[in-house]
DNA sequence: AACACTGCCAACCGCGGAGCA
DNA sequence: TTGCTCCGCGGTTGGCAGTGT
């Protein structure tokens, strides 16, 4: 028992010819996306739905852009892949006109090595090498343990999870004072793994080289704020920091800060001696 | 000129999730 | 609930072009 094949053994593979290109590009033209399969049969395409799909998306259709991947917009993959990892769907989403395709090629022919040859420009380089100089002074404070594989960007739902359960400590008088929101285990035990029911999967944290915890929606999908709010009114997060927004929930507050992620997430929640700080702006 | 090596990138492949009957 | 199909994603492959010997 394998697998069904997916496309019939009669068909096309390797490149696309001129041909078959403006056949596809009439036919969904004329039929819009989708369907992939029946786009394949009914174009008379000899190609699988798949390919028809890839190819479309990736080249044929309008407004993709090819060629060089200009100064700004490698910073921006290089700042996205650090805060998502090998999610080139998600990168390409805020890259206009470019494919996941493509930003992945590029990342794995150019921007890989680049970040090896010129750690500068790698934040976990410099995370790690702060890491490196503070040790001793680390060592002497509470200290918030990150394993030096840790700093990767890795889903939120259970540092939001345990974020909540601090909200729930707080409410039983744990708070430390006025810029203490509450405590927050390591990172590095906590956050890791996803054991819990994802209502908050799509949103991602990060620890960047400056010690601070930066939490991203994970997609432009405004369905999980409302489930964000809806937890979060249980846990009104009371004494947030005098730099914090005036807003008093935590639901205003994520709510005005992750809607988008139109720049990257410079929102941050601050780490010290085991509490968490709303680092304001 | 011929061959080997390397890098790039279009395309393929398998997996998993969503939607539907 | 189950099984099926379709779609989307990320990892990998393979062909081609450029470069070196």
């Amino acid at each position: 028992m394998g697998r069904r094949p997916c496309c019939p053994k009669e068909i096309n593979k390797g490149a696309w010819s001129r041909e078959e290109d403006e056949t596809l590009s009439k036919y969904v033209a004329n039929h819009g996306e989708g369907k992939w399969q029946k786009v394949a049969q009914n174009a008379g395409l000899k190609r699988c739905g798949k390919s028809c799909r890839q190819r479309w998306l990736n080249y044929l259709k309008p407004g993709i852009k090819r060629g060089d991947i200009s100064v700004d917009e490698e910073d921006m993959i290089i700042r996205l892949h650090r805060l998502l990892g090998n999610r080139w769907a998600l990168i390409a989403k805020r890259l206009p006109g470019r494919t996941d395709n493509e930003i992945k090629n590029y990342w794995n022919t150019n921007l890989s090595k680049k970040l090896q040859k010129e750690p500068t420009i790698s934040a976990y380089a410099s995370y790690l090498q702060q890491k490196c100089d503070n040790e001793e002074e680390k060592s002497k404070s509470k200290e918030m343990h990150v394993a030096p594989e840790a700093p990767r960007p890795r889903r939120v739902n259970k540092a939001i999870h345990q974020y909540t359960k601090v909200l729930d400590n707080d409410s039983r008088g744990s708070y430390g004072g006025d810029h203490r929101c509450g405590t927050i285990p390591s990172p590095s035990i906590k956050v890791e793994g996803s054991s819990d029911e994802a209502c908050f999967s799509d949103f991602l944290i990060d620890i960047d080289d400056q010690n601070q915890l930066l939490i991203a929606d994970d997609d432009s999908n405004s369905k999980l704020v409302p489930q964000m709010e809806e937890m979060s009114h249980n846990n009104k997060v009371m004494g947030l920091s005098t730099n914090s927004p005036s807003t008093s929930s935590l639901s205003d507050l994520l709510s005005d800060k992750f809607d988008s992620l139109d720049t990257l997430l410079d929102v941050e929640l601050k780490i010290e001696d085991g509490f968490l700080f709303w680092a304001g702006k």
